[in-house]
DNA sequence: GCCGTCCTTCTACATTTGTAGTAGCCTCTC
DNA sequence: GAGAGGCTACTACAAATGTAGAAGGACGGC
């Protein structure tokens, strides 16, 4: 059964979304992969990598030369779920607030809502 | 001009729900509101408030004997709106899992579908 | 086979966060 | 106006988080 649920910080996140974008990836790739303003020291990504695999969100996938491939363990699905679950209790449950939010900064367009909409449809059967 | 952002914790979060819920509050009052089951001790809640203070996410706005009563200075709004964009850069932007959850979860239903298809359809124009 | 690189592993440490106790100051009630 | 009870202000401290240096091992090129 899968894990409780793993509490990822801000910072881990950050590190998450490029395993999540790269698929598999070495702690120099990420490094670089991230943009200089807000580039951390080459070892502070490790540490975090290192944390996020006693956390159980990625783990060693293979080497390469003498680095090491991490791969993500918990999926951006549901990590995401989990964020958006939190985020709503913030607004008491109510998910308007949220898509009034993204329509009003543009994020969801007509075609999006149109999509959600067949989904729903087909799930109410 | 507003303060830059505001970085709160889960716990100040959960406590500033109370503030937004409640209005305005007293320590005690929000102590009582949690659920006993995660209620932590009175002091724990005053120190929170008093961070979020310094934070300046609250502000005491007067006093009733000899307590105070907090009120938020920032808006569940505007906060759950930083929240928001947060999560979407997980997902690079796209808002579609977001949603995609909502419905997965019940919790987005038609209606807010259609009124969302409305205010799109508004704001086009 | 040797050297420079690059990677890992360890260790360190300041801050922030969660959590709460203590002491003393008001206030309301007799 | 004295006492009880509640409230605040301070202090404390462990754990989590962000951040990174140092030391040493391994790999690839020559």
């Amino acid at each position: 059964m899968p894990k409780k649920h793993i509490r990822l910080t801000r910072l881990e996140l950050e590190i998450m979304r490029y395993v999540w974008d790269l698929g598999e990836a070495a702690v120099r790739e990420i490094h670089e992969a991230i943009p200089a303003s807000k580039r951390p020291a080459y070892t502070t990504i490790q540490t975090i990598l290192t944390r996020l695999e006693e956390k159980g969100a990625v783990r060693r996938s293979r080497k390469i030369g003498n680095a090491h491939l991490y791969q993500a363990v918990t999926t951006r699905q549901s990590t995401g779920a989990r964020l958006i679950d939190e985020l709503l209790d913030l607004f008491g449950g109510d998910s308007e607030p949220l898509v009034a939010h993204l329509i009003d900064s543009g994020k969801l367009t007509l075609e999006d809502v149109k999509h959600a909409e067949e989904l729903l449809k087909k799930r109410r059967k």
